[in-house]
DNA sequence: GTCTATATACCGATAGAC
DNA sequence: GTCTATCGGTATATAGAC
């Protein structure tokens, strides 16, 4: 339930979007969005064409959320080093898991061009912005110049996805610093 | 549809073990099951008792399949570095992503103790084996000794994780395999 | 052991009153 | 804009014939 000061529509948006980071969308019924949201069908299939049309809108707002928040914290001051690290280290509610990135295992979201739009361009956008990132910390000799950006990227963005996976698995968020500390470990620029 | 030389009740198992691989526990139901079984309802409810129970056997079956698999891969010869290096670049069905990692997005797999039971066992048992190996190259010398072995393992896991996650979002393996390589970069001993 | 028939609830959507 | 009524189809399970 939410204020009565949001709109109808923002209380579809909000409660599809809780319930497609904790049911996935296969998971997610309108019956359960109208029930979160305090709503009637009608309310529904007047603001929306159906559940995939609701789903796109509340996918698309937690994609661009989440790309800012990740982004802002990218761009933190610091080193290099640093600032990846504050990315990784950043606060999450590591076993509610990632928002986006579960959508990926939805066959009914990947098989859509539209919903599947917003959460490869998501990843994809963050991939290339801690490649950047690793750029400028090889061009200032953080990082050994024989690493390619993109593979340290992609492993920096996966160790994330697949720390989410481990904390859910054994239920503690440990496993997910586990893993970030043990990435960090092996990024880390020697010390002098 | 299976040979026929397979019992019903290994059909209901095979087929169930792809569903959920498919498309989870939430998206799987009992009737795509039997027609892809090519059984009726009752034999179904004669082998199990419903549909959890016919998902604890094919949970069950598939953790120790990827249990042994993974295990044999990291018990091939060569040094620490090449037996991680050759779990992290063994053949994977990428855009499949990992059919035990993906039930710990299932809300109904995580929330039933009897379901996730297989889930946490098999990716914890693979971490400690990871764990275990870079021990011995920290013992070797292969591995720096300030690494915590425990910490690699599961930033190990999480690369291979998350990579199903990036791939899949990008529809490519490429991205799995650029994490891998990342990883693998991170974790190489000094060439001498 | 396997089949068909049946049951209750829910799915996603539409119609039309207010 | 929002509501209730209704729809055909499916989800999960049971009953009982063969």
């Amino acid at each position: 339930m939410y204020s009565a000061a949001m709109s109808t529509q923002e209380r579809l948006i909000e409660s599809t979007r809780e319930l497609l980071w904790e049911r996935g969308y296969v998971g997610t019924s309108p019956k359960a969005i109208l029930e979160r949201a305090g709503a009637g069908q009608g309310s529904m299939y007047h603001h929306f064409k159906g559940k995939p049309d609701l789903a796109l809108a509340a996918i698309r707002r937690t994609a661009e959320e989440l790309l800012a928040s990740a982004e802002a914290v990218l761009d933190s001051p610091g080193t290099p080093y640093e600032r990846i690290a504050a990315y990784l280290r950043r606060e999450r509610d590591v076993l509610r898991g990632c928002p986006v990135g579960r959508l990926t295992m939805d066959p009914d979201v990947m098989a859509d061009p539209d919903l599947r739009a917003p959460v490869d361009a998501t990843l994809a956008s963050i991939r290339a912005r801690i490649a950047e990132i690793v750029e400028l910390g090889k061009e200032q000799g953080q990082f050994a110049s024989t690493l390619d950006a993109g593979e340290i990227a992609s492993a920096v963005v996966a160790t994330v996805q697949g720390g989410y996976v481990l904390a859910r698995a054994s239920g503690s968020p440990d496993a997910f610093d586990a893993g970030v500390r043990g990435l960090l470990a092996l990024l880390a620029p020697p010390r002098r």
